[in-house]
DNA sequence: TCCTGGATGTCAAAGTCCTGACATCGCCGA
DNA sequence: TCGGCGATGTCAGGACTTTGACATCCAGGA
């Protein structure tokens, strides 16, 4: 057997530890956002409507990494919290445009600040200029799978 | 608000980013092991018990980072396929060392090649060097989260 | 010696998510 | 003008994973 042929140990392989860290990283966001009542997909459709509000199911869901079902599903009990609102009927085509409450983004303030120290101990020990890198060689990994050629 | 005192625009948060690049290489694994009747669990166990044979299914999880549970049920699949094969009785406390059959090992090969061309595509347009970097910046990330200090 | 703690395998139940599918709607070229 | 095409929201169905709990087994100290 070649060598690099296959994935070779473990702790060498980019995908394996690219899925720990991944894996870490929900752990934690999950512990720290349980005393939220929020879980991941909720506070990222937070986040998401925060930052870009008006956004769609569609849209919220291709930012979040999920599906437009499991979405509409963490749209409808955001909805139901009374976090989140949506027109009952579309202005313009059937995207529906959400935008958050003033409880929403209460809720989001609270959250996004306990998010922003998940991410601080995260990179504890990392300098700027590393974090810069990290960012951009991620940004490359996901680009060079997402592209369709 | 003072800057950097949420999470700030998506695309500059590490922890997005992260995310994003670890949904991608999840769904480009997922279509390339489909046609091998594998999903990513079942080849992170193979892979696991060809490096390290003789592994528990605790073990396993941990390895795969999920829960014991959910391994367990992965684990009953190989068997019933032939792929897996454990001891009907433990012979030292209640560990089962689970073993790969010459078919398990067979599927081994057609899968880590597989995954190998993925993680190659991934990291197209990378220096060694940076490659090299990336999976250290990763795993102190990582570390930094584990850490029950 | 005993026994408390930690770890393991297993079961049941719930929750979460994805796949497949359908009807609707705007866009764009024939 | 109009018909195909892609995108969106929505509805089941099933697969997967997690949470919670329990009994068992080894290792350590009192």
């Amino acid at each position: 057997m070649h060598k690099g042929e296959t994935v070779g140990p473990l702790d060498t392989a980019v995908g394996y530890v690219l899925k720990e860290a991944a894996s870490a990283l929900r752990g934690a966001m999950d512990t720290t956002l349980r005393p939220l009542n929020l879980t991941v997909p909720q506070y990222a459709c937070l986040e998401l409507l925060g930052q870009r509000p008006g956004l769609s199911n569609a849209d919220l869901a291709r930012g979040a990494f999920v599906t437009r079902q499991s979405m509409n599903v963490v749209l409808q009990g955001l909805e139901a919290r009374g976090l989140v609102v949506r027109p009952a009927e579309a202005a313009h085509g059937r995207q529906l445009p959400a935008e958050l409450t003033p409880a929403g983004r209460a809720q989001l303030q609270a959250a996004s600040t306990a998010v922003r120290a998940v991410e601080v101990r995260m990179c504890a020990g990392l300098s700027p200029a590393r974090q810069k890198e990290l960012l951009a060689t991620l940004a490359v990994c996901a680009r060079n799978l997402t592209e369709t050629t």
